[in-house]
DNA sequence: GTGCTCATGTAAGGCGTTACATGATTAT
DNA sequence: ATAATCATGTAACGCCTTACATGAGCAC
């Protein structure tokens, strides 16, 4: 029974919390007094380019736990418009405090990619030539549609001084964007190479693999 | 009380299982008798530049959840040289037909991406430049390294028919790290312009963020 | 009055990780 | 002897999602 107790944590802080509080309380760090409602449309809207939008129910979930942590204040107002009374939060001078230290000085690590489409066509093997394509076709499309709307997004942006970064990233995403859609186009080429050289044969069904040996480990 | 029970996810199968399991069951249909320690090798040498790579005790329930599915078949095997014994997986028909039918028939899903230097960038106004630049550098050290990476594997790669498309995701991988690292580039030098646009102030503390109005929403 | 969106949650559970336990073999 | 590596797991827990519950205004 050796049930680490998390009060270690709690009392190194901090340092601690997970990757998508401090993304919550980065957006809370432009200053705005905002609802969970609005922190979860805005999230979806600005940083879907380089950062999976968690759901509503974690979003609230961790305002509760940045308000417990003393890193954002939350208060009910009422509506003038009738609409029902909100909670917005606020970020506090230490949660400020934290989110500046954390965005300074917490250890740079390697962006975490789950590239399904990649995966597929890793195992290209199991796929005729056509639906390689299929599906590289598919993600091109999808790439070109978000460089589309970073252009978008860039062009309507503000112009205010702590607006520029959220804006260079924009750009940032209008190339990477262009970059996968470009890497799909690469690998279509790649692969009509290789069934040319495979000759005039069509596969339609290449004959079940020929056990390889085994996967060449290196050392 | 609601509980979904799932049963009907059991009865439909096939195309239920989480991503991860298709990444095992894949692993599983070049067709080799792999231990879940062979795979978890494996997969974190030929998967990681395009598919985070899962823990060793989730391959293993990966493993026997394959089993209980009758994707795999599983015996003990005695090592010659003394070692202990290991489980090893072979891919069984059926486990050949599912992940073939996944491969060719999922839909094509957006890659999940988490990419924390750039949501550190998209806080550009709690960072001083000197610490912006220092992100940048380490991501683009890292994206160098996995170019590296992905072309050494690609060097020693097996010339076999069934290993051409493991390959050519390897040449994919070596233009996406290479894009990786010439965004970063970019980007370095966008904050260098935006520096000297900002003048001669050295704005060590450029002064709290006078506080944006409401972010732009749009429809 | 019916259905839509705004708004805020709770419940259940799947996914995935780290830490730990274990024991055998191999290297020093 | 001892440390490291191979090998196979279990326990506990944290992250995160889906589905559900609820209720108030608003459009038709």
């Amino acid at each position: 029974m050796r049930c680490v107790t998390n009060e270690a944590a709690e009392e190194t802080n901090g340092r601690t919390l997970p990757a998508t509080s401090w993304a919550v309380l980065g957006l809370l760090s432009f200053g705005e007094e905002l609802s969970g409602y609005d922190l979860k449309k805005w999230s979806d809207w600005s940083l879907r380019f380089f950062y999976w939008s968690p759901s509503f129910s974690q979003i609230y979930s961790e305002l509760k736990r940045l308000e417990k942590a003393g890193y954002a204040s939350s208060r009910m107002v009422a509506q003038e418009t009738g609409t029902r009374d909100k909670r917005v939060y606020r970020i506090t001078d230490e949660g400020m405090t934290a989110v500046r230290r954390w965005a300074r000085e917490a250890p740079v690590d390697p962006p975490v990619l789950k590239h399904g489409p990649m995966l597929r066509l890793w195992l290209g093997h199991l796929l005729e030539p056509e639906q390689m394509r299929e599906v590289l076709v598919q993600h091109q499309e999808f790439a070109e549609k978000m460089r589309r709307r970073a252009v978008a997004d860039a062009d309507g942006a503000r112009e205010e001084a702590s607006w520029a970064y959220p804006t260079l990233t924009l750009k940032w995403a209008e190339r990477y964007y262009a970059s996968e859609r470009d890497l799909a186009a690469a690998m279509l080429d790649d692969i009509a190479e290789l069934e040319s050289a495979r000759g005039a044969a069509p596969a339609a069904e290449p004959a079940p693999a020929p056990a390889p040996g085994k996967p060449g480990k290196r050392p």
